[in-house]
DNA sequence: GCGACAG
DNA sequence: ATCTTGTCGC
């Protein structure tokens, strides 16, 4: 656990909640990236050996044509296990040391799971943020907590995600006939300027590319000429 | 007390 | 997250 990431940390569930709460209120909800930002990052993590070994994804992609410029795989002792509410005191020490095998540093980051959509405010997306301080966003699969209607069927309909009477994330259709994503800001970035963000970067998949693609690599899929893949069926 | 619960 | 083939629908 590097003090950087997790201060004084006293180890336990409730020490980790009361630091996610002091960290919240550190979050900036300002647009302070680049408005055509020149490099942006896409994190993502994946676990092999039943959980033994977490396995943190890093892609750094051009900001202009979202062409790969680089990517990285960081494998790390899992440490802790998953707890609802805790997942950035699971995954962020692998993440750290992903981005910084990085060519670059990039001049945003996509994290998949939570920026504030989070009970205390604290999702991973937004609690790597305040640890590098980059501007953050948040792309999760899933809500954590929270309500909200259903958006419209249409790619780009959106809705509030409403938590103790305040938004704290958009439910996003980012494609015809697929589940919405929950787009929160993390550090550094508003909740506009998130779903404007968001929505800049898909092209054509659920997943916006940063986010996608170090989807593929954290859970072992395409884009690693690994092992060619068996037939299926015989002929 | 009961149900929910990112990855 | 991960264990896993085929299958229904657009």
């Amino acid at each position: 656990m590097s003090r950087s990431a997790f201060g004084d940390w006293d180890g336990s569930i409730e020490g980790a909640r009361r630091l996610q709460t002091q960290l919240a209120a550190q979050v900036r909800l300002v647009d302070e990236a680049p408005a055509a930002p020149r490099t942006i990052a896409g994190l993502d993590v994946g676990f092999e050996d039943q959980g033994a070994t977490t396995r943190a994804a890093a892609v750094l992609l051009d900001g202009t044509t979202l062409q790969l410029l680089d990517s990285v795989v960081e494998r790390v002792p899992t440490a802790m296990p998953y707890v609802p509410g805790l997942l950035s005191f699971r995954e962020l020490p692998a993440l750290l040391a992903a981005l910084q095998r990085l060519a670059q540093v990039p001049e945003l980051v996509l994290v998949d799971g939570q920026g504030i959509a989070h009970p205390r405010r604290l999702g991973i997306a937004a609690h790597f943020g305040l640890a590098t301080g980059l501007p953050t966003i948040g792309v999760a699969k899933k809500v954590l907590c929270g309500r909200f209607e259903p958006p419209g069927p249409q790619p780009g309909a959106h809705t509030p995600l409403v938590h103790n009477g305040e938004q704290i994330a958009w439910m996003l259709r980012s494609k015809a006939r697929c589940n919405p994503l929950v787009v929160s800001p993390g550090h550094r970035v508003s909740m506009d300027g998130a779903r404007e963000r968001v929505m800049a970067l898909l092209r054509g998949y659920r997943l916006p590319e940063p986010t996608r693609l170090a989807d593929r690599l954290a859970s072992r899929r395409g884009a690693m000429p690994e092992r060619v893949p068996a037939p299926t069926g015989r002929f």
